[in-house]
RNA sequence: GGGCGAUUAGCUCAGCUGGUUAGAGCGCGUCGCUGAUAACGACGAGGUCGGUGGUUCAAAUCCACCAUCGCCCA
């Protein structure tokens, strides 16, 4: 009837069957091709490179990207899962130079960016084999026949066709951007660069030059002239003498008190001449020591919009404002935990966002190879400065010097601090401002929160955390770079700065005059296209575009999208398929990904604030986000909590895991472990442990029923319906319903976590533990067919929901299961799992009050079990009688609805129910705070001291009557409803019993001969199962048996032979030893000796 | 330096809007049970709920500060 299946599995090995039986059938076409009712649910694949090995991080994501699609396919939706490879950027050119000896770009240049990028090229999927086949393995499915690739010409020219609809809008802007650069290379260097070259306790130079402060607006900022001292400064302080000679502001804080101070023109010459100077009040002893008389104080922002005189002058660019430089400013951003407190603003050297901000000019002193500009001198000179051509940072002690010697720089030390050096040759970065295209985001920084708001964030605080914040503090993004492997920007320019942006291969065909569809859309090929226009040549910028431009840009590359030159069919794809329902990445792609997803989609769909389209998107799909819900996974760390590196070689290669435990294993661990966003801590114990716990339970449930089931051949179809079955049954019926809503409802609400912890609790505590224990007898024992069909349909419906339910997230195990289950009885049945429809939940089969009747049996057989182990009684012997009290009245009745399992659970013979103010029952009572304790407030000592003095019996008759209890506290009277209370019972004396919050259960312990001879003939039918066992038996074998007994057991054994018999499938039993080769053991029972001989029949 | 998150038993994790005696699984010990289960059940050992202070009749939970770890940014 069912296959045949083995009471172990090697889950890895089911596994590969699987995988085949899906390639051979096309299970996933089919899953994509089956009819859906519900429409298209949009998956993003976020997409990876395949230049290393795939690890276990990488495995992780995928299991999670692979649930929800998996669950909507059954759900009746469409969903198209296009897989996309990351094929750009500077991680790639990294490798490849270090794979030629290369240290600077100029290398590059030098062997040719065609041959360079030829070889990007082909190391992007050097391991594609490896993705793939890991991607097969745990069951991710993807469509990677039809992937996107982020080089392809296509995907290129759907990049150009976003930056020209930008462009044209006037969002895509040339500005100036600070950046760490390396002057050594002539380069700049990309964020995970710099860090990689910060060096610790680096010597750097200490100066605190002194600004002459224009007299006359001190004595408008009312800053009392002191002494004959004309020279009043405000003291400085850099660790950059170089950027100097760029110094357009001095920034002191609002808010802070700042002071006029007499003290010597130079640090240790106290005894010379003194000069006035103006610094935050707080640091003067800082700075000063005992040296500096403080002689008035002012607040910070009277010092706004004074002048000084710089003391040096730098290289200003053509049309350079200078109106608005060399005025004090005030700025939060200043600190008064070192230096002066009065902070100089060199932007062109780090301070860019500053002086945009303050409107300050952007003036230079070294230029990008390192060298200071001739234009850096003391004001007033002429000609070429002393440090023209100079290396900036030999510059540092000649201009400190000269400074000192000039009167201009109060004290020059030494400081050590971390700054970052390149981490190819270590020589120093200056932070400096270079020419940079720009994305204008903040131009749309309303609409990047609103659309914020309509995102489902899993887990949320990332929402309004660590994304929001991002979005509230969002800069333009600075798009361009200056390299090689990447999708070039489509920016032409003429001599005279004319600009075209090109937004298509079409249009850039037609102002080259020449067909170019052939042409390989990077650089150099793309570089070497120029055309004339207006009489002007015009060349492209040598500008790539940052690769998170190209991620962001997949909602539209993945189908070569380029708007209004598109037919209608393809504004139809695009719109099915945007915005995403669900992506999921690691919680780095927050400022990635899940930012330039977001940062696109809004830019290209805004509309006006009275709904006019403003993004080329805007008519197709209206404003929206790039996506709807979007999990955020923690990193993977290993079993102490460490971050996995190869250096410490705790990395976890997926491929021993999925060798040994298998993905679904793997995949469960991941999911069930902790939820989605949490750091996940690792090893392949716990995955282990997840084989054990929750996968050979469901296993050895579904092999016991493919076992009997085979035995009976029952007749499934004829069962009668769940109504009409057996309470325990009705039972299973209620649970299975409930889980169904419950982990639907988990799994819509992106919570894999509750989903399968949920489905783990019911399988292993519910299915296999407690129904199946309990009524494992009605399968192989039952003469009444009613029943045991009742019984076979039961766990049949149960088994074939829970397979549908871990389908998404153990694809392998539930299609294994479903298979044998469902088309050995349906062979029109869809033939994979993953093509049936996820089970619906028939809320009529969930009764109440049988699901809390059983909640209180299963409290009383465990309040039971406890008390019979205290009884020193062995569970084998039956015992005559049990007492069970529980809270209410209404469960009392219950519970007797479930007499016969209570009875056969607990091996007893009779149960006795106490009323629940049954006499020798003793009660102590507290308070049910989280009901009362709201309304008593201060009085609950009041209340607990009382309670310790009242009559309880009078409160248990309340509790029982449903009558109100008064009670007086300090002056007033409260009435207290029945559920104020908690009522505890004690054990009464005498007898082996356990209570809990009103639960009791009790053993009357006094055993009769009878008794006892019972509990001798169930040892006996024991250490025959054993012998069984021993002998090799089969389950259902039959046997004839020979028992060798004395006096009690002899009698024991005649009184029950008829169970004994039943109990271990003998034809025939004879007291005497059977001969011929017959198998023979010997035991012991209450120290009666005995012999078992048995040998097998046939039936 | 800033932002976000985490910190509960030896390990992995639950603990909802403050409220009963802080729980589960694994591991450990003792006992029991077993012809579906590499299981199961009972009992036990194991916790200053990261620390300090505060609010409250009541704090693992709320507030403040601090510490450690992780991620992102500077």
């Amino acid at each position: 009837m069912f296959r045949e299946v083995q009471s172990t599995v090697s889950l890895p090995e089911l596994e590969r069957e699987i995988i085949e039986f899906w390639r051979e059938r096309g299970i996933f076409r089919k899953s994509l091709q089956k009819p859906a009712p519900e429409g298209n649910f949009v998956f993003y694949e976020g997409p990876p490179t395949a230049n290393g090995k795939p690890g276990v991080h990488h495995v992780i994501s995928r299991a999670y990207k692979d649930l929800f699609p998996r669950f909507k396919t059954m759900q009746g939706y469409h969903v198209n899962r296009k897989g996309g490879w990351d094929t750009h950027g500077l991680p790639v050119e990294i490798a490849i130079e270090k794979r030629l000896g290369f240290t600077s770009k100029a290398q590059i240049e030098e062997y040719g960016i065609e041959r360079f990028n030829e070889l990007c090229r082909s190391y992007v999927f050097e391991n594609i084999q490896d993705w793939n086949e890991m991607t097969e393995r745990i069951g991710y499915w993807l469509n990677l026949d039809d992937a996107y690739i982020t080089y392809d010409n296509g995907y290129i020219e759907s990049t150009w066709w976003i930056m020209k609809q930008l462009f044209d809008r006037g969002l895509l802007v040339e500005d100036y951007k600070t950046t760490w650069h390396s002057p050594s290379s002539n380069t700049t260097l990309a964020s995970h660069e710099v860090s990689l070259g910060y060096q610790e306790d680096v010597e750097d130079p200490s100066v605190f030059p002194k600004f002459a402060a224009n007299g006359q607006d001190l004595l408008k900022a009312g800053v009392p002239p002191e002494g004959d001292s004309p020279n009043v400064y405000f003291l400085a302080w850099t660790t950059t003498p170089w950027t100097l000679g760029a110094n357009t502001a001095l920034a002191v804080k609002p808010g802070a008190t700042y002071a006029l101070v007499q003290a010597p023109k130079k640090h240790g010459q106290e005894a010379e001449e003194k000069d006035l100077y103006i610094l935050a009040h707080d640091l003067v002893e800082q700075v000063f020591g005992e040296t500096g008389e403080v002689l008035a104080t002012f607040p910070g922002e009277n010092l706004k919009g004074v002048r000084y005189e710089p003391v040096l002058e730098g290289q200003v660019p053509a049309g350079t404002d200078m109106a608005a430089a060399y005025r004090v400013i005030l700025d939060d951003f200043v600190t008064l935990d070192d230096g002066t407190g009065v902070v100089h603003l060199a932007p062109a050297y780090g301070d860019l966002d500053l002086g945009r901000k303050h409107g300050l000019p952007t003036i230079f002193s070294v230029s990008l190879t390192g060298e200071v500009m001739p234009q850096v001198r003391a004001p007033g000179t002429s000609g070429d400065g002393p440090y023209a051509g100079m290396w900036f940072k030999d510059a540092d002690e000649h201009i400190a010097n000269d400074l000192l010697e000039r009167g201009l720089l109060y004290r020059s030390t030494t400081i050590r601090h971390s700054y970052p050096f390149n981490w190819r040759d270590g020589t120093p970065l200056m932070n400096v401002a270079k020419k940079s295209w720009y994305l204008r985001t903040t131009a749309v920084k309303e609409q990047l929160l609103a659309n914020n708001e309509r995102i489902n964030w899993v887990p949320d605080h990332i929402k309004h955390g660590r994304f929001g914040k991002w979005l509230e503090n969002n800069v333009d993004w600075a798009l361009s770079r200056e390299r090689y492997w990447g999708a070039p920007m489509p920016i032409w320019e003429s001599d005279d700065g004319e600009r075209i942006c090109v937004g298509s291969v079409a249009q850039l065909s037609e102002l080259a005059g020449r067909d170019l569809s052939d042409l390989e859309l990077h650089r150099p090929y793309v570089d070497e296209v120029t055309f004339e226009k207006d009489g002007k040549l015009f060349r492209r910028v040598p500008y790539t575009v940052d690769v998170w431009f190209e991620s962001g840009a997949m909602p539209y590359a993945q189908w070569h999208y380029r708007g209004e030159q598109e037919t209608p069919q393809a504004h139809e794809q695009l719109a099915a398929n945007f915005p995403a329902d669900y992506i999921c990445e690691a919680v780095d792609q927050t400022r990635g990904w899940f930012y330039s997803l977001h940062a696109l989609a809004t830019l290209l769909t805004a509309t006006s604030e009275d709904g006019e389209p403003l993004g080329p998107l805007a008519h197709l799909v209206g404003s929206t986000p790039a996506y709807k819900n979007v999990i955020s996974l923690g990193h993977i760390v290993d079993e102490n909590g460490e971050k996995m590196s190869k250096s410490k070689g705790n990395v976890v290669d997926p491929w021993t895991v999925l060798d040994a435990q298998g993905a679904d294993a793997l995949r469960w661990n991941l999911y069930s472990s902790s939820p989605p966003g949490a750091t996940k801590r690792f090893s392949q114990a716990l995955v282990d442990e997840t084989v054990r716990d929750f996968f050979n339970t469901l296993w050895s449930t579904y092999y016991f029923f493919v076992l009997y089931a085979n035995l009976d051949e029952p007749d499934l179809a004829a069962a009668p319906p769940a109504q009409e079955r057996p309470l325990v049954d009705r039972w299973l019926a209620a649970r299975l319903t409930q889980l169904v809503t419950e982990v639907t409802e988990q799994l819509e609400n992106y919570d894999p976590t509750g989903a399968t912890r949920n489905i783990r609790d019911f399988v292993v505590d519910e299915l296999s533990n407690w129904y199946v224990r309990r009524n494992r007898r009605r399968f192989w024992k039952s003469e009444d067919d009613f029943d045991k069909l009742s019984a076979y349909a039961s766990l049949y419906e149960a088994l074939v929901t829970v397979a549908k339910l871990i389908a998404p997230m153990a694809p392998f195990t539930s299609d294994a299961i479903y298979r044998n289950l469902v088309l050995s009885v349906d062979p029109e049945a869809p033939e994979s799992v993953h093509l049936a429809h996820w089970p619906t939940a028939n809320e009529s089969l969930i009764d109440r009050e049988l699901l809390r009747d059983m909640a209180t049996l299963v409290k009383v057989v465990e309040l039971g079990r406890a008390a019979r182990a205290g009884s020193g009684v062995k569970t084998r012997q039956p015992l005559p009688e049990l007492l069970v009290r529980v809270p209410t009245e209404a469960q009392l009745e219950g519970l007797k609805r479930f007499e016969r399992e209570l009875l056969e659970e607990l091996n007893v013979k009779s149960v006795r129910y106490l009323d629940v103010t049954a006499d020798f029952v003793e009660y102590s009572i507290r308070p049910n705070l989280p009901l009362v304790g709201k309304r008593l407030g201060k009085k609950i000592p009041a209340l607990r001291k009382a309670l310790e003095e009242i009559d309880t019996r009078m409160v248990a008759r309340n509790a029982r009557d449903g009558a109100t209890t008064t009670i007086e506290l300090e002056g007033e009277t409260f009435e207290f409803e029945p559920e104020a209370f908690l009522l505890d019972a004690k054990s009464p004396e005498g007898f082996a019993a356990v209570e809990e919050e009103g639960y009791l259960a009790a053993f009357d312990t006094r055993l009769s001969p009878e008794l006892l001879r019972e509990g001798m003939a169930r040892d006996l039918v024991r250490l025959v199962q054993n012998a069984r066992k021993n002998a090799g038996l089969e389950v259902s074998d039959r046997i004839d048996l020979g028992l060798v007994v004395d006096g009690e057991l002899r009698q024991a054994a005649g009184e029950h032979l008829e169970r004994l018999k039943s109990e271990v499938l003998a034809h025939d039993v004879n007291f005497g030893e059977l001969g011929n080769g017959a198998y023979s053991e010997s035991g012991e029972i209450e120290g009666n000796s005995l012999t078992i001989t048995l040998k097998p029949v046939s039936n």
